[in-house]
DNA sequence: CTTCGGAATAGGAATGGTTACTGATTGGAG
DNA sequence: CTCCAATCAGTAACCATTCCTATTCCGAAG
């Protein structure tokens, strides 16, 4: 049984390698832009992550926030996904997955146990363009939300 | 083989249809604007429908197209799309269907031939969240920005 | 045909998430 | 330690979209 201590140690192994590899640097602003995706629960916008960030250095900006979430998402190390007419979210799960964002109180939650890979094999096959990026939003009401 | 005159007809009629359901009133701007739609080439964004509107009523107001656009999602006459980082675009296929985007030049196209069926009821079923609305929007490279 | 009330519109100001700009700071290579 | 490019803080600007208000329009009822 591994401890929390070692999973984290394996985490930061892999994302030092890709600033390694990226040439970006490692800064302590990213850094806790990237822990303050950690500690975040559902998925954080880029205020929610200033917000985080700034109880611990008061003096980060918010514009420095959406530079790193920018690099780390170019890097591999985060995800983005936007849905309309609300701000852009953000989490560290970068395999293709599902979210689903609740219309009424903005919870997102991930949708799990649906195959992807088809489709986007399907949409490549059926497209002359050169397929780059595949989003997929879904929106609903949460369980919670439903009853209201 | 039908007339050009004979299928607008029958859209129009379908369409007052929906209006007449919604309690919407088909005002001559809400015209204009399915008018400019079924002009445009490709997905044209609420500018683009402004634009072309303006050119046979100065008056009307980018306000009034947006209203307008709105209203005839809502009534299932048009559909919408969103790419992050570039305005919304609106078409006339209301069916479940997938729709590219070039990052370089804007160019909108359908994709054809991709069964959508399948994920929507997949979502469904691995949720407790009440499903409103899946859209899926793919980037990529037209096969003309491709080369440059 | 006229009147009346609510819906829709024109015009423009306001909003809000995000980006751009600038001069100061930092951190790694030599 | 010094230098240079990258990064940062702070703030202004951007721009798609919404909001606001006085005016106009539409269609139902007389």
């Amino acid at each position: 049984m591994e401890t929390t201590v070692g999973m984290s140690s394996v985490l930061e192994q892999d994302i030092r390698e890709k600033f390694r590899r990226s040439g970006y640097t490692l800064t302590s602003q990213r850094r806790a832009v990237l822990e303050a995706l950690k500690e975040a629960r559902g998925h954080p916008s880029a205020e929610d992550v200033y917000l985080t960030v700034k109880r611990k250095n008061p003096r980060v900006a918010l514009g420095t926030v959406y530079q790193a979430l920018s690099v780390l998402e170019e890097i591999g190390v985060v995800d983005s996904k936007h849905w309309s007419e609300s701000p852009t979210r953000y989490d560290l799960n970068v395999e293709p997955h599902l979210d689903i964002r609740c219309a009424r109180c903005g919870a997102v939650s991930e949708i799990p146990g649906v195959e992807l890979g088809e489709l986007e094999e399907n949409i490549r096959y059926n497209t002359p363009y050169e397929v780059k990026r595949t989003t997929i939003v879904v929106e609903g009401l949460c369980p919670s939300c439903r009853e209201a």
